[in-house]
DNA sequence: ATTATCTATAGATCTATAGATAATGC
DNA sequence: ATTATCTATAGATCTATAGATAATGC
C-alpha cells in the first residue's frame, strides 16, 4: 500500500501487451464461468498461459481484475438496449425486430445473465456500477418507447400500456427462457440437437405474447 | 475411502442431534447465500456454534452436505408448484390464486431461484436431481393444466393457447420479478421502503399479463 | 531507466482426518 | 460398546509480494 507499485495504466488501451490481454481474456472465460469467488487467479494465469506472478503484475489484485471484467459486460449489456432503437418501421414491427434482437444478443451471451445478478447480490459496488451504466440507458429507452406507445394508443392501435411493465415483461420472459434453458430442456425433454429449434420456438413465443399484450382490447 | 466411517444414519431424521441439526441449519444459510464454491465448512461451524470437526463427523464431507441442502431446496420448490392445485373455482379464478400463489412462494424464498439456477450450470449430477424431482411434478401440473385448459377453449370462454407456453410465461415473469428485485429497484429507482408496493405491484401486473393472453382474440 | 518476466516464498485459508477423551445406553 | 466432542495437524490451495534478471527505449 505505502509502495510504489509497478503497476502499468490499464486505462487506456494502448498498452495491449500481449500478455495482459491474455490474461484479461483467460479472466473473462473464467469470471463468467465460475464468478468472482470460485474463480482462482491460479488458473487464470495457468489458462493465460503466463506465470502467476503476471497477473498481479498487471492488475495487482483479483478485485481489480475482476472489476475490469465486469464493468466491460454491464457496459455490453447496456449497448444490447441501445442499438434496437433507430431503424425506420411500423411500430408494431419495431416491436417485433427490437424483442428478437435482444432475444437473440442474449442467446448469444448465455452466461451473461447469471454472471451478472450473481455478482451485484449482496454486493453495493457491483451493484453501483450497475445503476450508473444502465440507468441512464434504460432510462432514455424506456422514454422513446413511452413516447412511441402513447402515439399508437392516442390514434387507437394499440392497447393502453405502460412502457415500463411491457419492457419488464420482454427483458422477463428473454431473460429467463435464456438463464432456465438447461432446466427448460430437462423438463420439456428436449434433447441437446433440438435446442436451437427450442429456442427459436420460444423465442417466436415470447414475441406473439408482447404483441398479444399491445392487441388487447382497449377497455 | 477404505475405513470404517463413525457417519450417522442421516437419512432417518430420528436422529436429530441439536449439533446435527444446527450444522444443517448454518450450512442452509450459508450454502444459500454464497453458493457452493464459496461457502467455507468452517464458516459453516462457527455458525452453528460448534468444532469444525463435528461437521465433517456428521456430515464426512462438504460436498455431502451440499448435497443435502440442495436436494431439500428442489423438493421445495417442486411442493410450490403441486400446492396450487385442487381447490374448487372458476377457471380464470383458479389461474389468478395459482399465478399469485406462485409469486409470493418465490417472494418468500427470494434466493431460491438464484441459487439453484447457479448450481446447476455446469453440473450435471445436479441437473439430475432437478430432473428426477421436478419433472413428475411438472408433467404432472402441465396435463391437468392442459385439461382445464381444453375445457375452456371448447366452451369458447378461453383463447387457444398450450398449457407449457402459458406455464414458461407465467413462470418467467414470477422468476425474474424476484431475480431482479435488487436491479429493478434500481432501474425503477425504487426506495427500499416501497420494496413490498412494488412487488405487489408488479405481482397484480404478472396476473393481469397472464389473463390477457387467456382472454386473447381467437383466431 | 523502465518495463516485463521468472523463481521463490510468506502468510492465510480450507477441507479433511487422526487420535484422545468424555458422555450415553445396555 | 457406541456415540459425540475436542485438539491438533496434515496436506492442498490461494492471493499476493519480494527480489533477481532479462528486454526495451532513450
Amino acid at each position: 500500500m505505502n509502495k510504489t507499485t509497478r503497476q502499468v495504466d490499464t486505462t487506456t488501451p494502448q498498452a495491449d501487451t500481449t500478455t495482459q490481454q491474455a490474461i484479461m481474456s483467460a479472466a473473462e472465460i473464467e469470471f463468467m464461468e465460475k464468478g468472482f469467488a470460485a474463480a482462482k487467479t491460479t488458473a487464470i494465469a495457468r489458462r493465460a498461459g503466463v506465470t502467476h506472478a503476471m497477473l498481479h503484475y498487471y492488475y495487482r489484485t483479483k478485485e481489480n481484475l475482476f472489476n475490469q471484467v465486469f464493468q466491460a459486460k454491464i457496459q455490453l449489456l447496456a449497448d444490447s438496449f441501445t442499438t434496437i432503437l433507430g431503424r425506420e418501421m411500423p411500430f408494431l414491427e419495431k416491436i417485433e425486430q427490437g424483442v428478437g434482437a435482444h432475444f437473440d444478443f442474449l442467446a448469444a451471451n448465455p452466461r451473461l445473465p447469471l454472471f451478472v445478478l450473481r455478482e451485484i447480490v449482496d454486493n453495493s459496488d457491483r451493484r453501483e456500477v450497475c445503476r450508473e451504466v444502465l440507468l441512464p440507458v434504460f432510462k432514455g429507452v424506456i422514454e422513446k418507447l413511452q413516447k412511441a406507445l402513447n402515439a399508437e394508443i392516442e390514434s387507437g392501435s394499440v392497447a393502453p400500456v405502460s412502457a415500463m411493465d411491457m419492457m419488464l415483461n420482454m427483458v422477463s420472459m428473454n431473460v429467463f427462457a435464456i438463464l432456465s434453458l438447461p432446466v427448460a430442456m430437462l423438463l420439456a425433454e428436449v434433447k441437446e440437437e433440438d435446442r436451437d429449434r427450442f429456442l427459436e420456438r420460444r423465442k417466436r413465443q415470447i414475441i406473439e405474447q408482447v404483441l398479444t399484450q399491445l392487441k388487447a382490447e382497449k377497455r
